[in-house]
DNA sequence: ATAATAGTGTCTTTCAGACAGTATAGT
DNA sequence: ACTATACTGTCTGAAAGACACTATTAT
């Protein structure tokens, strides 16, 4: 035991190199609401969910899609490494950011061992135009959608086994992936236990298929109980916007009159409206982030 | 760049060593729920909530009382590592385990840069009993409280900043340790921060106590949407004995009819009633894995 | 009988879901 | 006038909160 030295001389002697140690890295999942542009005159554009990818220009997966990030320097927390990442990759530095969960199996990474710690960030629309003038070459937002496909319940003695298989699309306008992830839920007695393995994952690098189903999961579920999709949303907005930017995340459809109830509070209205639309004016509405 | 050769050639001259890794680690988050005995022969015992600490022997922190935890082995993953640290310290292996958060403060440890993913993990009453008369001399559970103590919040025009001071209680039959957390939320335009801080920890190790206070935040937000209280309870239970598992965890009293129409899918009724309790017998429920 | 807990009924308020209705700019 | 959207009112049923009442055992 190291019990009869002070303090002051074990630090002095610890050797941090006794263990091997992983590389640890962050990965970035960059989201944003965009609208696309509408023929008819009359008709308001629709939004769309776009994440952010890289392309890898190095190996291992190169050529293919991948989450932005990278390793974690020794002089810097986690969290200050996800802020430079997305510093570095996309010149925004002002934005919602929450961790999201560590992965860390084994064989993520065929360089070596890497355990990465995820994180999730908003991004509002208006500030995407600056970032689709930036000239990173190999970072490209792609539309997103998540949508279970298959559902498969098997109910035993002791418990049930859950399994879903979600099809994850990402979509630019070269190329389509697409990618199938299965959660498997087994309850057995009082041993809960929930895997995620990816069953095809085109075109999209390293388990990072995985950690994008994982992360619209979470953002779906905290949108419904936190102001979480302001941070998708411009300084004025209207409530119909607002209400596009629950739909196309939760994708569903949502009553006006309901959602707006329920949206009450978390909005303060201005005295501006839309103008030009083609049909009635719409009040512009801020974030509330007071409210009593 | 590395595109000009094979990704086989790549992968076969990568090397690991080439930047400086830090060590990553895992920390558990034990809790159960135990039993006070009582003087009275018609009251019910009363339930408390507790964590399982071990005392450090060796430093840093030596003599201090810290998370069972140890370091992640090149071969496993970080889940594995959490089960296998359990089972090392706590000889219980079937029992619900959920990753936490991972912290990556730059002078978490006084040895070197270290890494922490930490879990939570709930053990049932019954299987306590056997994990007493475990020989491990330095593993202790501790009675915990956490109870809001302060709260401040100053109004900018942009925003504001919330600062709540937790008082974090544990206790054996030989010490009492009092650690207080701050917990500051900066909300200025859509800039979301929330920034943890130990303003006071004696006798927990590292920052432990900071893990400790989010684990329970974590614990106390799930019992109100999941199943997960039902962990902490043996095969077959009251609804009372329920009733007090929630009141522990929360730190609040809950009205009986309410309680048990809040639950009242989660559990299966048996024949079987409890006896000798100096006033009326209790029927006994258990768990129902399997809601429709 | 009594103390302590077990267990149920019901009133009220709040909130979510569904739907129907009215209002208004731009062509 | 017409189209597409803006905005509001209200009915219903479910759920949350509060409270009062009855039932049953060991001593």
């Amino acid at each position: 035991m190291n019990n009869n030295i002070s303090e002051k001389d074990f630090l002095a002697s610890y050797d941090a190199s006794k263990y091997e140690r992983p590389s640890v890295t962050v990965d970035m999942l960059v989201f944003t609401v965009s609208e696309e542009k509408t023929e008819n005159y009359r008709k308001l554009p629709e939004k769309t969910f776009k994440l952010l990818l890289i392309k890898r220009g190095g190996h291992p997966y190169i050529g293919k899609w991948a989450l932005p990030g990278g390793f974690v320097m020794m002089n810097e927390s986690i969290e200050e490494a996800a802020y430079r990442e997305l510093r570095e990759e996309t010149n925004i530095d002002s934005l919602y950011l929450e961790q999201l969960y560590t992965w860390g199996d084994v064989n993520r990474d065929p360089r070596t061992r890497v355990i990465s710690t995820s994180y999730l960030s908003l991004v509002d629309s208006s500030k995407l135009n600056i970032q689709a003038n930036d000239d990173a070459d190999d970072a490209k937002w792609f539309t997103v959608t998540l949508r279970l496909q298959k559902e498969e319940k098997n109910i035993t003695e002791q418990g049930y086994c859950l399994m879903q298989y979600y099809n994850l699309k990402l979509v630019s306008e070269s190329e389509t992936m697409i990618a199938v992830i299965k959660i498997e839920k087994t309850v057995e007695g009082r041993i809960v236990k929930i895997k995620r393995e990816i069953v095809d994952s085109e075109g999209i690098a390293f388990d990072h298929a995985k950690i994008i189903e994982y992360g619209i999961e979470r953002l779906r579920n905290k949108i419904e109980y936190t102001d979480i999709a302001f941070h998708l949303m411009p300084e004025r907005f209207t409530l119909t916007e607002l209400q596009q930017v629950y739909e196309i995340i939760l994708d569903t459809e949502l009553l006006k009159a309901n959602f707006r109830r329920k949206i009450a509070d978390m909005v303060i209205e201005t005295n501006e409206y839309t103008k030009d639309a083609g049909h009635r004016p719409s009040k512009l509405f801020r974030y509330n982030h007071n409210p009593c």
